[in-house]
DNA sequence: TTAACTGTATTATTATAATTAATACAGTAG
DNA sequence: CTACTGTATTAATTATAATAATACAGTTAA
C-alpha cells in the first residue's frame, strides 16, 4: 500500500507524510483507525523507526493522525476544511502545468479531453466498488 | 530574467538548469545566441562559477546548449522532438493532478473553466507583445 | 605578442540535511 | 511480568550541494 522511493530527493519521511495523508483524505483509512505502530512499520518499510517517528510527529502536528502513548498511533478527523484546503493547493499546481502546456502550444481541447476520460475511468472504478 | 532560489530544496545548478531550458523552448533565447559566460554568470548571481559550470555541462549534455572552449556557450537548436517531449512530460503532471482533483470532488466543469481562463489570458499577451 | 577573455578539469573543504544507530523512559494490555 | 505502545535524546554516518582555489588551453583584440 505504501511505496517509498529511496532515490527520491523527496526524504522518505515526507513521502510517508503524503501517503498517509492521502490514504486519509481518500477515505482508505478511516477516522480512528488504529495505524502502523512506529516499529513494525518501520520493520515493513526496512527503514529506522526513527524516520517513522518523524514523519508521525509531521502527521499529528497537522491534526492528521493522534497519537496515544502506550496505545497507538490513529487516523483523526479530517475536516472538509483540510480537504479543501487540500483541492486549494492542488488547483493551483494545475493552473501552474495547464499554464506551461498552453503556453508550449497543447491544444485545450486535448486537455479536456484528458479530464473527461478521467472522469471516465473514475466513474467505472466507483461502480465496481459497490 | 534568471530568479534562483537559494533556501529550495531544489540545487540551484538544477534551478538553473530548468531556467534556461524554459527560455530556450519558448523562444526568449535563440538559436546560437551566446549565453552568458561562465565566469560573469557567476558574478551576477552570486554563486560560484562551479555551480555555472555543472549546470551549463547538465544543458550541454542534453543537447540544449553547445560550449566552444575559448569562445563560449550557445543556444542549441530546440528540435521540436525536444518540444514534444517536453510536452508530453507535462501531460503526465497534467494527468496526475488532473486524477486526484476529481478524486477527492473538484468538480470537471471548474477545471475546464480554469483551462478557458488561461487561455484567455494568453491571448491578451499574444496581442500586447504586437 | 600580450592581456583578458573564454571553457574545462581537478582536488579539497565546508555546510546542510537525511538517515541511521543506540538508548532510555513511561504508559498500556494481556 | 512481559511485550507491546509512543516519545525523546544524542551521536554517528551518509550523501550531496556548494564553495574555494587552482591550473590548463583555446580565442580574441589591442
Amino acid at each position: 500500500m505504501i511505496n517509498l522511493d529511496l532515490k527520491s530527493r523527496v526524504p522518505i519521511y515526507e513521502q510517508l507524510v503524503d501517503k498517509v495523508k492521502q490514504l486519509i483524505i481518500q477515505g482508505v483509512l478511516k477516522p480512528d483507525e488504529k495505524l502502523p505502530s512506529v516499529r513494525s512499520l518501520a520493520q515493513e518499510l526496512t527503514i529506522n523507526p526513527n524516520t517513522i517517528q518523524k514523519a508521525y510527529r509531521e502527521l499529528e502536528r497537522e491534526g492528521y493522525i493522534y497519537s496515544l502513548p502506550g496505545k497507538g498511533s490513529f487516523v483523526g478527523q479530517v475536516t472538509e476544511q483540510e480537504n479543501s484546503r487540500r483541492i486549494n493547493s492542488l488547483i493551483h499546481d494545475f493552473e501552474q502545468v495547464a499554464s506551461e502546456l498552453l503556453y508550449l502550444g497543447a491544444p485545450k481541447g486535448k486537455l479536456i479531453k484528458i479530464l473527461e476520460q478521467l472522469e471516465d475511468e473514475r466513474g467505472k472504478e466507483d461502480e465496481s466498488r459497490d
